[in-house]
DNA sequence: AGTGGCCCCTGGCGGC
DNA sequence: TGCCGCCAGGGGCCAC
């Protein structure tokens, strides 16, 4: 499930590449749902001939600007990676829709296809409902610490809830909570300044030790492919995420796992207490 | 306003 | 061994 971590380093990995430069002269669609919009037609003849000016990543998005006031948002849900290659190969089973380059050509592979591309000339118009990323400076502890008490839901929802903050998805938000010793179901508005301060420098140090292990694979089936393979080792450094029943790291309690917001949840029972209100505390 | 249910998909896995 | 049914999981949408 590619998260932040995963889309800066396939974001780093196109740079380097090459791919910056390079024109669309082909488009190929094989599966006609990962083109969100225009229509495949429509999508097909506005993006060929175009060449690739830029690489960003905003929240999970991938934005590939193009030549012409074009922006080719990418969205690789769970399964979704971009592969560059030089090589003409086959197309594998799973290849959703190959971009034939001017030199080599660019993979779409999703395979279980919920992945969504968008080619718009106003890609603000979908960007602009992301919450603020985790490492720009315009979110100061203050302006987390408001985001975060203003509203009265549990952490792990809104931590994964992207327009609350962009990128990070079940691994890393449960990364997260357990570095910053915080149960998931803790109501966001019982936190008080030094946990919440605590909180965003735990999220960041996630997704940082994230990024610079070039991403997590979890070898299970989930494609998760960089444009150089696999993402990286840092599922070496999972503290709790898929690991219930086995020893906390930091106190050896086993590990739980709950269902909340519809995905799975994990955390160290010990070292993640629930907080609540004092007022919350009498009545029960 | 916040939460829960359901949907989209398919490979992998547990159960028998 | 083989088959069936269940599950994960991001995000959109709808009901309560």
């Amino acid at each position: 499930m590619p998260e932040l971590p995963e889309i800066e380093t396939l974001r780093r990995d196109l740079i380097s590449l090459g791919l910056p430069g390079r024109r669309i002269t082909d488009v190929r669609i094989f599966w006609e749902r990962s083109i969100q919009s225009p229509s495949p037609g429509d999508f097909s003849s506005l993006i060929r001939g175009r060449r690739v000016s830029g690489i960003r990543r905003r929240g999970k998005y991938l934005a590939l600007d193009l030549e012409g006031n074009m922006s080719l948002l990418i969205h690789f849900r769970m399964t979704g990676g971009l592969i560059f290659t030089d090589k003409e190969t086959d197309p594998d089973p799973h290849d959703r829709v190959i971009f034939g380059l001017d030199e080599g050509s660019l993979v779409f592979h999703d395979t279980r296809k919920f992945g969504r591309m968008v080619l718009t000339d106003e890609p603000e118009t979908i960007l602009h409902s992301l919450g603020p990323e985790p490492f720009d400076s315009s979110l100061t502890p203050e302006l987390f610490f408001s985001r975060l008490t203003s509203r009265k839901r549990v952490l792990k929802a809104l931590l994964l809830d992207q327009g609350f903050i962009a990128g990070l998805g079940n691994i890393y938000a449960d990364e997260s909570l357990f570095a910053a010793g915080l149960h998931p179901l803790t109501p966001s508005n019982v936190l008080d300044r030094s946990e919440s301060e605590k909180l965003l420098r735990c999220i960041r140090e996630v997704l940082d030790r994230g990024i610079r292990n070039r991403g997590t694979s979890l070898g299970d089936g989930e494609s998760n492919f960089s444009s150089s393979g696999r993402y990286g080792r840092n599922a070496d450094s999972l503290q709790v995420f898929r690991r219930a029943g086995k020893p906390c790291p930091r106190c050896a309690a086993p590990v739980e796992r709950i269902i909340v917001a519809q995905r799975s949840t994990h955390f160290c029972p010990v070292c993640q207490p629930l907080l609540m209100k004092a007022s919350e505390h009498a009545t029960l």
